[in-house]
DNA sequence: TAAAAATACTCCATAGGTATTTTAT
DNA sequence: ATAAAATACCTATGGAGTATTTTTA
């Protein structure tokens, strides 16, 4: 059985008249009675009661023909799907991004703006570390991520990146500390304070970055206390327990009892970048890269 | 675009390798290329991202590959659906009955024990007048009927008739009436009492018949009073406003202050009778005659 | 008898096969 | 170097056309 049987007889049931029926097919009448026998004969059931002066469906032709059509139409459907999705105007994409990322408001802004451009969409948005974004990358788990690697994280992978925002670095106070209400420090001036800092493995960039920093300032920083998420290195400063070096969006966090001030040092800022596979070429992901 | 394209692009899909895909779909490997590239043209999208060293979907060809599978799986289930049909294991049946059939057991039975063999059929029931039903058999509103027609009214008609019952006729009197308790009595004995009838239009064949049976004894019966239902009928004979003749069927009806008697002539019966179209094939309509 | 479906046959478009080349790892 | 897809070309099935016959209201 193929599409055509399906379309011949719709045409047939809607015209029951096999001369009319052809014409409508642009066809002649001796292969649609042909191909409408040969549907007959693959169903094991007469689809039409048919004399010389007219044609009638059967019980089983009245059934069918709703199944005919329903899935002509599935057909069409899936064609226009397709060509859809071949714009990218429908389908998935698959958005990683670190838990620092959406308290700048660029990215919120900027996936608001592809959801107004592209309604159908959907945007999967799932919250990793840097390290499982880059993996998820490279195997098509994740399309793009937003994430700030250390250059060393990307060696030899098929990756490419954007840069998204200019990130400068900050120090985090709690309000209580000397050195609160500072609008720029010196590194320096923090150097006997105990430093709070995500673990090297969860965050490469953000840890090698502090490190170069103070090396940079002069001395080698105590590492107080370690805490994988930055709302919960924000929340740790804000009860006094030591200093932090965070990006400048993470001010919009509004968490009470922490100061920020920024740092008097020009390698101060750990970009956000956008990470995606080299040479992608489905079109969803160009049109969110095209964003920028 | 024809379904082959789509049993072609499942397998495709699934071994994600044209060569075992062209093995297990028992056809060369260059064809299927061809006709893959051929889809792919049509939807004006690529369905893989192919090298000569691997084979993977693109995003179009994931979304695709469900829609396919679906309608593949439409017409599958479309065909047995069909060949169901056409064992009259599924559809429906269009039952018409006059408001008197139900009430002899004969014709509920006969409505399960069809249901019990073919459960699929959704049986239809219409209680409407016997003029009515040959009207719908006729033009296919309805497949059976059960109907006590006088066969002036088939004439002409393309129907055949089954007997589904003998049925008597009875006398209905009311408890109070001084023939009530009586086995069997002669119609002769009501030659004076007012008899309450079917209009003829409603009823052609009971009509003539109490007409045909006063006849023989020797008189012409007075109409007290028309109903259109035999049950308003026994309501009328029990509040002692006439007699009536009904069918034995009816002592079911258990109408309080109503007796029956059986008729001392023994033309006393009106069959109910099946009717259907002359020289049906559906085989859902033959598997219900064949349970006579 | 006339309108319409079925049959008989013919033809050619294209699905599918075989042989070979290209490509990417 | 090799596995696998693409290309080139050929074959033949069967879908569609034309002419004619059959059927039934």
């Amino acid at each position: 059985m193929e599409l055509r049987h399906l379309r011949y007889f719709v045409a047939v049931a809607e015209e029951l008249h096999f001369g009319r029926a052809a014409e409508r097919l642009r066809m002649a009448q001796p292969p649609l009675s042909l191909q409408i026998r040969v549907l007959e004969d693959e169903l094991q059931a007469k689809l039409f009661d048919r004399t010389s002066r007219r044609v009638v469906l059967t019980e089983v032709g009245r059934s069918f023909l709703e199944d005919a059509r329903a899935i002509l139409a599935s057909t069409e459907e899936a064609k226009r799907r397709a060509a859809q999705i071949a714009r990218g105007a429908a389908g998935r994409l698959e958005i990683g991004f670190t838990g620092s990322a959406p308290f700048n408001p660029m990215m919120p802004r900027l996936l608001a703006k592809f959801r107004r451009e592209w309604p159908e969409v959907r945007m999967m948005l799932y919250q990793m570390t840097t390290a499982a974004q880059l993996e998820a990358l490279c195997d098509g788990r994740l399309d793009v991520g937003f994430a700030r690697p250390a250059s060393s994280e990307l060696v030899s992978r098929h990756l490419v990146v954007h840069r998204a925002l200019h990130d400068p670095l900050v120090v985090a106070l709690s309000s209580d500390h000397p050195l609160a209400g500072r609008d720029r420090i010196e590194l320096a001036a923090l150097r006997d304070e105990p430093f709070i800092m995500p673990p090297r493995h969860v965050s490469v960039g953000l840890h090698d970055k502090v490190m170069e920093l103070c090396a940079r300032a002069g001395f080698s920083p105590r590492i107080g206390m370690e805490a994988h998420q930055i709302v919960t290195i924000l929340a740790l400063t804000a009860a006094g327990i030591g200093v932090a070096v965070v990006f400048a969006g993470m001010r919009n966090a509004n968490i009470a009892g922490v100061c920020f001030a920024k740092i008097a040092d020009d390698q101060a800022f750990a970009d956000l970048l956008v990470i995606h596979r080299e040479g992608e070429t489905t079109p969803t992901i160009r049109n969110f890269l095209n964003l920028f």
